[in-house]
Order: C-alpha cells, then sequence, then structure tokens
DNA sequence: GTAATTTAAATGTCAGACTTTTAATTGTAA
DNA sequence: TTACAATTAAAAGTCTGACATTTAAATTAC
C-alpha cells in the first residue's frame, strides 16, 4: 500500500489526514484493516511522529479509525456503525442551526416533511412495539407535572419511534439530525396544560391512524402538528419581544 | 471562561476535545470567539502541548475551529458553512453506506422518500431558474454518447435542483448526504439508451408537473422512478451474481 | 504621513526520551 | 499435556524543549 501526499497548501498533518481518508473513502483501505505504525507512517510520509498523531486524530474524530494500544495494536479503519454516525451528524445539524441562524420554520417544516416521507413506510411495516413505545411515551405526556425538559424528551422519544416504524435504517439516520438538533429550539418553548393536551390529542391520533395502517391520516395530522408547533413557536417569539420592547421602554432608551 | 476535563477514562486529547467541544455546542463559546492559545490550554489543563494540539486537531476535523498563525492568531469558534456541513455528511453518509452492508433498495427508498417530501413545497415554491436547471439537465441527458459518469452527475444536478427548489437549506442539506453517497452505488448501474429514454420521459413529466404546480403528480412520478431505480439495480445484481456463477464453473471449483 | 523594518506572539514542526498498555511467547508446575 | 504465571516486545500515549514560520502590530526611517 502506498498512499503520498498530492496537496501542497495546508499543513503537513492536515495533508496526510486527508491522503489516508481519500484512501479510505475510495476503498484502497478496507475496514478493520490496520494501518503502518506511528513511527512507519512518520517514515513513509516524511514528517515527524506528532505530525502524524495530529492526522491520525483528525481521522478518529471522524471516526474514520479506531486506535488500539499495545503490541500489535495500532490503527485500524474503522467500520463506522450507524450510532457513531449519528452523533456526528447531530453535532454538525445542531451547529448549523444554532449558527446559521436557520429559522425555527425552515427547521420545523424540514423535520415535519421528512416524517411524513416516513409515514406510508411506517403505516407498513410498524410493529407491535413500535406502537407499544409510542402509547407509553403519550401515557407519559399525559402525566401532569411533568417538567418541560421530560416534556421534550418524550417527544422526542415518540418521534423517533414513529421514524424507526419505517424500517429504513436510513431515514432513521437523516432524521435523527433534524429531530434531535431541533430539541435546543423546541426546549425554549413552555408548553401549557392546555398546548400539551392539543399535541396529546394529534399522537393519539397519529398512533391510532399508525395502528390501522392509513397513511394519508398520519401525514394530515404530521401537518397539523407542524402548524400548531410553528404557533406555539411564534407566540413565544412575539411574547419574547414584547418583553423586551418593555425593556427598553423602561430603561428609557 | 473555565472548562474542566470529566471523562477520566479515555486518552487525554480525546477528554479535552470532548470538553472544548461541548462547551462549543452548549454555546458557551459563541462563533468566532478565539480560545486560550495552545499553551495556555495545555496549563489550564495540566498537559503538554502536543496533548492540547491533537485536541484541537480533532475538533478542526469537525469544522467546530480553524486556526490562524502568526501574532494574534489562534484557534477559533468557526462558523460553520453549510458547505462544510454537506462535505461532512456526504463522507459519513457514504462510509455509512459502502460499509453497513446498506442494501440498494434500503439506500433507494429512503432517498425516494425524501424527495417525495420536498416535492410539495418544490411544486409551491420553485422558481424559473429551478425549472430552467432542470430541464437544461434533461436535455444533457438526452444526448446520445453521454458517458455512464456524466449522466449520472446529470441526474444528481436535477434531483438537486428538485430539491433545491423547495427551498429549506436544511431539506437541501439533509438530502445531500443520501443523493451524493448513493453516487457510488448509482454508477455501479450501466444505464442503456432504453433505460435512459424511460428515465427521461419520468424527469420531463417531473419538470412539467412541477411546473403545473401539481405535487400528487410529481410524487406519482418520483415513486415510479424509485421502483425503475429498484429494478434496474436488481437485473445488475443478477447478472453479476451469473457471471460469478459460470466463472466459478469455469474455473473447475 | 507614509513606507519599510523590527518585534513579539502564535501556530507548525521536529527529535528524542519515557510511560503505559497489551498480546504473544516462554517458562513452570500440576 | 495442560493451565497458569512471568517475560518480552511492539505500539500508542505523553512530555520536554527546541526551532521554523507566519502574521499583525509597533517602531523606525524617510
Amino acid at each position: 500500500m502506498k498512499i503520498e501526499r498530492t496537496d501542497n497548501t495546508s499543513d503537513l498533518s492536515a495533508q496526510i489526514a486527508t491522503s489516508l481518508r481519500d484512501a479510505i473513502i475510495s476503498g484502497q483501505l478496507r475496514a478493520d484493516q490496520r494501518l503502518p505504525s506511528e513511527a512507519e507512517l512518520a517514515e513513509d510520509f516524511n514528517v515527524s511522529r506528532p505530525t502524524v498523531r495530529e492526522a491520525l486524530k483528525r481521522l478518529a474524530a471522524q471516526s474514520l479509525i479506531r486506535t488500539q494500544r499495545g503490541a500489535f495494536g495500532g490503527a485500524f479503519i474503522n467500520r463506522i456503525a450507524f450510532e457513531e454516525a449519528y452523533g456526528q451528524h447531530v453535532t454538525t445539524s445542531t451547529l448549523l442551526l444554532s449558527m446559521n441562524a436557520v429559522s425555527f420554520d425552515v427547521a420545523c417544516e424540514a423535520r415535519f416533511a421528512m416524517e411524513r416521507a416516513c409515514a406510508p413506510y411506517a403505516a407498513k411495516r410498524r410493529s407491535a412495539d413500535h406502537l407499544a413505545t409510542m402509547r407509553a411515551e403519550i401515557h407519559r405526556q399525559s402525566q401532569p407535572g411533568l417538567s418541560d425538559e421530560s416534556w421534550c424528551a418524550s417527544d422526542v422519544a415518540f418521534h423517533r419511534a414513529l421514524v424507526d416504524a419505517a424500517g429504513n435504517p436510513v431515514l432513521s439516520y437523516q432524521l435523527a439530525g433534524s429531530v434531535e438538533a431541533m430539541q435546543p429550539l423546541m426546549n425554549m418553548i413552555t408548553f401549557t396544560a392546555r398546548n400539551r393536551e392539543t399535541i396529546i390529542a394529534l399522537h393519539t391520533e397519529i398512533a391510532d391512524q399508525l395502528d390501522a395502517g392509513d397513511s394519508a391520516a398520519v401525514e394530515d395530522r404530521l401537518n397539523r402538528l407542524c402548524d400548531y408547533t410553528k404557533t406555539l413557536a411564534h407566540d413565544v417569539i412575539a411574547s419574547r419581544a414584547k418583553d423586551k420592547a418593555q425593556k427598553t421602554r423602561r430603561s428609557g432608551m
């Protein structure tokens, strides 16, 4: 196996990381295969060991490799698991949403659009297990005195069950980004008892229609849930704007 | 700003990277803010500079920070751009598809499900520009003698225009992963003139119905395209299996 | 006042030593 | 022969200290 640096502009460690990454992605290096030791790589690339190590840490951060200490240890090409991919996807999505001024409406629209995409498959494939999870979460949501955080967590769990019911891991993976990344935004909303009632009613209908296998009905309820969530968010934003205006007036600005 | 290591199990550089990452994601550290210098971080965390550097490279690999050399340089919290996020998402998705034995059908189903999710919005919001792009790609696809790679690239461009027409950057971002990650799988398929004709016909109808604002019709065509793509893939797989069997027989196994 | 020069503060890189982990090997006794 | 303990070697993890390079601010020269 011979891998060379092609790029000459950036840091050595970045160049080396890129070379190795390309080799991995293109399939030259296969899963569970062991890379040369750090010392060997240093010699191959004509750099020092710390530089190689920085490159390897970059790859490790992307779950492209894992390292093992000890004799016959080293860096191994990672057979990336859905779990790790989820994590990275969520991190990236969260930052994207929080930093790039993606509005709540846009994020909300995307999320429910994708959930609707799952509906036909979920209606066909939902197992008793999925339905049970959804009903359990609905029950939890009905508990009085549930904190806003717990409410949100249960909401995520409910929707996650819905998505998983579609039985398509790729869809689950893609959606995890949107749903979990929206959590911080959702947490801004304070759900009154009345709000919760409305949402629980929709959740119940979703579970029922999924049970009945009526995809169109599920999509309809998801649409309503989307609209309702947006309305709640708007109210929060509006009341905050009013608070701010009052505060500004009081402070004589 | 005070950041501490909480985890004590893994590598020091991993612990430090996690601490900083959490601080960034939770918003303690804001975009464009400068981290302490490597020497200061080393002192804060009670480790050596190389260890800090490894941690920083991990973060850089996730586009969480960027570094600048020179006086008043350092590590700055990155305002992550959609572009970078795309790249990471595609890398992760590609690996996931190629390594985790996600079947073509599953990937295909996910992709078209998400495209269908875009249809209602695309039907409402498509601009003349989007339609023009789609028609231009259809025209390119009609050219005889187009290589399989160019065909696939044009196919991606067409679908990308469809998704972008929905006017939701979050959807575009999410879908980029699926669509681009499926490219290598799609490239396995050899498209005959007859195959292309069928696909072009569907593409044309999609563009027309989008123009007419008929979302349901677009979704129907996407469904057919999904089924047709799956059929083609099955044929490829079947013929390969036959080749392999023949080869094995010839070699006397 | 502007342009050239100097300077200081960073990151980038290197060399070499030491520590810790880990699995294979070897040795020993039941 | 088998099971267990001690040895060993390879590799990652960490540290120290030095030097190179880059870059923007401060200083100087004109």
